[in-house]
DNA sequence: AACCATTTTCTAAATAATTAGAAAATCCGC
DNA sequence: GCGGATTTTCTAATTATTTAGAAAATGGTT
């Protein structure tokens, strides 16, 4: 064994899932368009090679559409977000979802803002918990 | 350019601080003991050169004693965790900090006493940013 | 049918990450 | 100083990720 697959969509593979997150289904050309709106500029065979190992590995599908392929996704943007936050809770963060969070609200990283809306929804999450 | 390095440690690299950030400075020997208790069980000599890329990457340091090295971080560990989740908040959760944890406490991740233990620290931080 | 622009397929290169053996260096006990 | 165990250095192999060109296939246009 020399190195584990990723789990989870790699960088590049995520910047292609947001974009047919954002829209679904979509050409090459489209994707490789969005892409380089979003700072990411590829040759156009890159984005193919990438969008067909994707289909591999089963994060995306595709269908023939006159000359060209169609593709979109066939995991959902929640799931794979919340997989990834599950590893990291669990890898970076020894198990334990509070001291993520708790890592997360001493950062500058959060307004009080969101704080307030936060603590809404947590006290929405415990009052369904207790139902 | 084919691949760019991580900006932070990688899978291999973070059980390698892990271990540090218990107990240091330590010995290869010692360090590859302790990840061969926690599972990952690797030949001295593989140790020895991820110990050696990770003092080049600027995460350990180390200093000769007697035959052997000793071998000690030079990053925090929640200056790491920190870092690791402000990326996952602007890669994955498009920046915002909110919708990470409504991701997290949508997903079965957490126990109601975390919840309330949560609540409480949202409403400290909230009273400090009013100071 | 022939041409041409577009698209895909095939191939392969570069770098990162992980793993570890063979050989060299080192230190301790005698 | 010598031998032997231990440790490090040097080297290299393997898989993953990212990138993209050359060649082939495709489909519409004249």
């Amino acid at each position: 064994m020399a190195r584990p697959a990723s789990e989870f969509p790699t960088e590049f593979e995520l910047e292609i899932l947001k974009v047919l997150w954002k829209s679904s289904p979509q050409t090459v050309r489209d994707i490789r368009d969005r892409m380089a709106e979003a700072g990411r500029d590829s040759a156009h065979t890159s984005v193919i090679t990438m969008l067909n190992i994707m289909v591999d590995k089963g994060y995306l599908d595709k269908k023939k559409d006159g000359k060209s392929y169609l593709f979109w996704p066939v995991v959902s943007e929640p799931d794979v977000s919340q997989k990834m936050l599950g590893d990291m809770v669990s890898r970076v963060f020894g198990g334990s979802a509070k001291s993520l969070v708790l890592n997360l609200i001493d950062g500058e990283e959060i307004e009080e803002q969101e704080l307030l809306e936060l603590r809404k929804l947590i006290n929405q999450k415990v009052r369904e918990q207790r139902k």
